[in-house]
RNA sequence: GGCCACGUGGCGGAGUGGUUACGCAGCGGAUUGCAAAUCCGUGUACUCCGGUUCAAUUCCGGACGUGGCCUCCA
C-alpha cells in the first residue's frame, strides 16, 4: 500500500462498514453497472459515475494508477432501445436504428460525463460484443441445473441456489407475499428471470443453441465482468435500486456457473436523488438530465459547470438521500470558487501529493463531506499564506476531479485578452494618480463584460490588481 | 402486505453515551479611496413518546413523517 491509508467500505451484503482487502493487490478490481443508452442520461444516473469515479481516483492513489482495473458497462442491447429506434427511424431497418440510438446516445453520455471531471474506466464493454460469453455462461447455467429451457425461454431456477437472496435479505417467501410477481405458468418458481428469451422478426435477435433470441437483463454484467474481471473480484457498484432484482441475480447467476461461494467481495450502493424535494419524474415535469444542467438553463435559469455538478453531488454521502436542488448548485458553485481562489497561485507538479488528512476522510468510506472539511481549513491555512498549503490545496483539487481555475476563468479555449492586461495597467497608474474617477470607469467597463476586478498590495506593498469572471 | 433506508440549528451537512462539528447565509470587527476578495469573532439543533443509564441527539422499543425496492428504474 503506497500512502498507507487503512480504507474501511461499506458492504450491502454485510451491512456493515469492513477494512478492504484486495484480493490482489496488484490488480484491484472494480465492476460498476452503467447506463442503457436509449437516451439522455438524467442526474440521477450521474450519481454512481461520480462517486465510484472518487472511488477509483482513491483506489489508484492507494494501489497504483496502474494497479486498478475499473470496467463500466453500456447497456446496448434492451427493449427500450428497441423501442425508440422504432420510434425515431421507422425508416429504417431495425440493426440500423438500433445503431444510431445506441451510438448517439453513447458518445452523449461520455461527454456528458467526462465534464464532471471523471476518469474513464480501463474498459467500457458494450452487451452486443460479448453475446458468445454470455450464451457460453447460460450454457453452463443449463449444464449444473441452474437453470431450465421452457416455452422458447431460458430461465434460472431460483430454487437451485441454496442461498438465493442473500444480498437484498429477501427470502422467496416474502417475494410471494407482495402478490406482485406474475404467475406464469412456464416458471418453476414465480422468481425464476430470464436469461434467453425469443426474439421476434422485428426484435433483435442472435442465434444460439435455444433458438434466435436475446440475452435478459442480468446475464451481461455476469458474463463482462467475467471476462475482464474474473470469477470472483473487489467491488461491485451501482445504485440503491439495483440491489433487487439486479444484483441478485447477478450474483445468483455468476456463483452458480462458476461454482463460487463469492461473485465480488463488496457491493456498494449510493443512495437516491431527488428533485427540489419530489420525486425526479418525467411526469412532474422536473425530470433533468445531465445535459439539461451543463448546457440549459433548465435549473436555476443557467447552466451549470460540470465541476459544480460533482461538487453539488459530493457534498452528501454516497449512501444518503440527496435533495438536488438550485440553492445546492449555488452553494457548491461558491464553495468551488472560494478554494480555486485560494489555490490560485500556486505551482503544482507531478510529485505533489494529496492532502493526507482528506485521504484519510475519504478512506472511510467516502467521506467527501468531511474532506471537504478538511478541504475549508487548507483553504484558509492558504489564504494566509501558510506553508504548502496552496501547492497542497491545488494538489487535492485535482486528485479529487476538480480543476484549478474553471470557474475563474472562462470555460474553454480561454486566453486572456490582451486589453484585460492592458485595462488593468491603466487602471493601476490612474490609482497611483489619486485619479479614482477614472479607475472606478475602467474597472465598470470591465465589469459589463463579465470581469471582476479585485485590488489588493503584494508582498512589498504596491497596490496590484487581479481579475476573475463572474457570474 | 413484506423488505430497506432516512428524519440534526434559516439552509447544506458530519459526528458522538457526558465536552465547540464544520460550511453557507446573518450579525459584529479588521483591512480597503470605494468595492470585491481575505482575515478575526459570534447566535440558534439534534421529529415525537416511552425504556435502559448517574447521564441520550447518540443505545433499545413504539409512533408519526419522507423516500426506495418487491414491476428489466441509477
Amino acid at each position: 500500500m503506497i500512502s498507507g491509508t487503512p480504507l474501511s467500505l461499506y458492504n450491502t451484503l454485510t451491512r456493515t462498514k469492513e477494512a478492504f482487502t484486495p484480493l490482489d493487490p496488484d490488480n484491484v478490481r472494480m465492476y460498476v453497472c452503467g447506463p442503457t443508452v436509449y437516451d439522455f442520461a438524467h442526474i440521477g444516473n450521474a450519481r454512481p459515475v461520480i462517486v465510484f469515479d472518487l472511488l477509483f481516483r482513491l483506489l489508484r492513489h492507494v494501489y497504483g494508477a496502474d494497479k486498478v482495473t475499473y470496467v463500466r458497462n453500456i447497456t446496448d442491447v434492451d427493449d427500450k432501445i428497441n423501442a425508440r429506434a422504432l420510434r425515431d427511424f421507422p425508416d429504417l431497418p431495425l440493426n440500423e436504428a438500433i445503431r444510431r440510438v445506441t451510438e448517439k446516445t453513447e458518445s452523449q453520455f461520455l461527454s456528458d460525463v467526462a465534464a464532471l471531471g471523471t476518469l474513464e474506466p480501463t474498459v467500457q464493454p458494450r452487451a452486443t460484443d460479448n453475446i458468445a460469453e454470455m450464451q457460453a455462461l447460460i450454457a453452463d447455467l443449463i449444464a449444473r441445473e441452474h437453470a431450465y429451457n421452457a416455452n422458447g425461454e431460458v430461465l434460472f431456477a431460483v430454487d437451485s441456489m441454496a442461498d438465493y437472496g442473500q444480498l437484498s435479505g429477501r427470502n422467496l417467501e416474502d417475494n410471494l407475499a407482495g402478490a406482485r410477481i406474475a404467475i406464469d405458468a412456464h416458471k418453476k418458481n414465480p422468481a425464476d428471470f430470464v436469461l434467453w428469451k425469443q426474439s421476434a422478426e422485428n426484435e433483435p435477435g442472435w442465434d444460439s443453441p435455444w433458438g434466435r433470441g436475446r440475452p435478459g437483463w442480468h446475464i451481461e454484467c455476469s458474463a463482462m465482468s467475467e471476462r475482464y474481471l474474473g470469477q470472483t473480484f473487489d467491488i461491485h457498484g451501482g445504485g440503491l435500486d439495483l440491489i433487487f432484482p439486479h444484483h441478485e441475480n447477478e450474483i445468483a447467476q455468476s456463483r452458480c456457473a462458476h461454482g463460487t461461494e463469492v461473485m465480488a467481495k463488496v457491493w456498494m450502493h449510493n443512495g437516491f436523488l431527488q428533485v427540489e424535494g419530489q420525486k425526479m419524474s418525467k411526469s412532474l415535469g422536473n425530470f433533468v438530465t445531465i445535459n439539461d444542467l451543463l448546457q440549459t438553463g433548465a435549473m436555476g435559469g443557467h447552466a451549470w459547470h460540470g465541476e459544480v455538478l460533482r461538487l453539488a453531488m459530493l457534498m452528501t454521502h454516497y449512501r444518503e438521500p440527496i435533495d438536488f436542488s438550485v440553492k445546492r448548485l449555488e452553494e457548491a458553485e461558491s464553495k468551488l470558487r472560494d478554494w480555486q481562489r485560494a489555490a490560485r497561485g500556486a505551482e503544482t507538479g507531478e510529485a505533489d501529493e494529496p492532502d493526507a488528512s482528506v485521504l484519510r476522510e475519504l478512506a472511510d468510506d467516502l467521506n467527501f463531506h468531511r474532506a471537504s472539511v478538511a478541504l475549508d481549513l487548507i483553504a484558509k491555512k492558504a489564504n494566509r499564506d501558510e506553508g504548502h498549503a496552496r501547492q497542497c490545496l491545488a494538489a487535492t483539487l485535482q486528485f479529487l476531479g476538480f480543476s484549478l481555475d474553471s470557474l475563474l476563468t472562462s470555460d474553454e479555449g480561454w486566453e486572456e485578452p490582451p486589453h484585460i492586461a492592458a485595462a488593468i495597467a491603466d487602471r493601476l497608474a490612474a490609482l497611483n494618480a489619486k485619479d479614482f474617477a477614472k479607475a472606478d470607469t475602467i474597472r465598470k467597463d470591465l465589469a459589463e463584460q463579465g470581469i471582476a476586478l479585485m485590488d489588493y498590495k503584494d508582498e512589498a506593498g504596491a497596490r496590484q490588481t487581479k481579475w476573475e469572471i463572474k457570474r
